[in-house]
DNA sequence: GAGGAGATCGTCT
DNA sequence: GACGATCTCCTCT
């Protein structure tokens, strides 16, 4: 994969690059995974109190990890633009098993977009990631995303880690072979989602993007003023 | 900085 | 054969 080139910085500005408050691998592995029950639950409550949680994944013997800032809700049968409102097929199944469980699928032949299934078994809700602000593995995530690395990774350029559903799968290794159907709720997997006690001071609502049905539908949810939110000028 | 076009391939009909 | 829950590059202002 060739190198992406972002703009130079200098040393100043590489130690703001220390995004939001990073975390230890230890304190990582102390924070709770989300409970079955936290899933079992209906996609728009979910996506709204999924944002500052922790989505892990154990690469080796490395740990990478970002907080979720952006994220939208799929109704299932209910929603025209959800995958599952067409019924249940190969690519979608998991969507229709237990809640809490990776959906991870391919898009437009590059990308992978990483969803959480929600609500009661068989009602095909969940949760699209959208966005994460790196903890941990800062310069993992750089190099699995194909830029340079962080000493030469511009602070106007940083968000190009994990901003948006593509970039973030990419950052985090997240793959439909890898990934499809994990189970997110357990430690023992490689990817997991946990709660470290943070939450966002102010989240808005806006409808979601990048769809052409139900678009009117106000169940994407951001943490304000997050830079590492998709979309022009982080909207 | 903003907007548009093209790339690319799995999935579904 | 058509479409798509995206991203990057290029051009214009």
């Amino acid at each position: 994969m060739p190198t992406r080139h972002l703009k130079a910085k200098d040393e100043s500005e590489r130690s703001s690059l220390e995004v939001g408050t990073p975390l230890t691998a230890r304190v990582l592995l102390a924070a709770p995974p989300l409970r079955r029950e936290f899933f079992n639950r209906d996609a728009v409550t979910v996506g709204r109190e999924l944002l500052g949680k922790l989505l892990i994944r154990r690469d080796g013997r490395r740990l990478l990890a970002g907080r979720i800032v952006e994220d939208e809700a799929y109704l299932g049968a209910l929603d025209p633009a959800a995958h599952a409102y067409s019924g249940r097929t190969l690519r979608n199944a998991v969507l229709f098993g237990p809640a809490g469980h990776a959906y991870v699928y391919f898009i437009y032949g590059n990308y992978y977009c990483t969803n959480v299934t929600c609500m009661p078994e068989g009602d095909a809700g969940c949760v699209l990631l959208r966005a994460i602000e790196p903890v941990l593995g800062l310069d993992a995530m750089i190099q699995a995303r194909g830029l340079e690395s962080s000493s030469q990774t511009g602070i106007s350029q940083i968000r190009l880690i994990s901003s948006g559903p593509g970039r973030m799968s990419e950052a985090l290794g997240i793959t439909r072979a890898r990934d499809n159907g994990k189970d997110l709720t357990e430690r023992r997997s490689d990817l997991w989602i946990a709660a470290d006690g943070y939450r966002p001071e102010r989240v808005i609502e806006t409808p979601r993007i990048g769809i052409t049905k139900a678009v009117q539908e106000p169940w994407r949810f951001v943490i304000a003023g997050n830079r590492f939110v998709s979309g022009k000028r982080g909207s």
